[in-house]
DNA sequence: ATGTGACTTCGAGTCCGTA
DNA sequence: ATACGGACTCGAAGTCACA
């Protein structure tokens, strides 16, 4: 099997998108992926994977992570 | 069963809000959940579960909707 | 034209690790 | 601290028949 299981099978402009600026925003507040989860409420390894867009998120994780971030969803896009 | 199985256990506040918006903007424009469901490539039936907020829709989905809208993803936020 | 129940498939999301 | 793998669960995706 070439392509992982849980590998997106074409990561989509948008997770990449996505991705790129959950990155951004977290690293520009100094947080590590780990506490980042821990305060959106996901599991460690999900922030990594959303950062390299390898999943296609969903809306409540979305609001999670914006809300962990203080943000508006509209600010995520 | 007390919970079908394609609803939400507790339909959340955020899809509550995505679907009312989508469902307004399509109303506003005179689409039938066939039409819109047809320009976005998602199944006529999913778009009324995404706006009766019986779906967490994922981020891909989102930007179909939103593009089958000719609307930037935060504009439905 | 829309709502809903029933259904299958496969991917979202978690958990355990290793490097 | 992060990336990544394997293995797993259950819920999102997607469809259909019928009200």
């Amino acid at each position: 099997m070439n392509i992982k299981n849980n590998e997106l099978r074409t990561k989509s402009r948008i997770s990449i998108k996505f991705g790129e600026k959950v990155r951004e925003i977290r690293l520009s507040r100094n947080l590590s992926q780990e506490k980042l989860a821990h305060m959106a409420d996901v599991h460690r390894t999900y922030i990594g994977m959303v950062e390299r867009a390898e999943k296609n998120i969903t809306l409540v994780n979305i609001e999670k992570i914006a809300n962990a971030l203080n943000l508006e969803i509209k600010e995520l896009f």
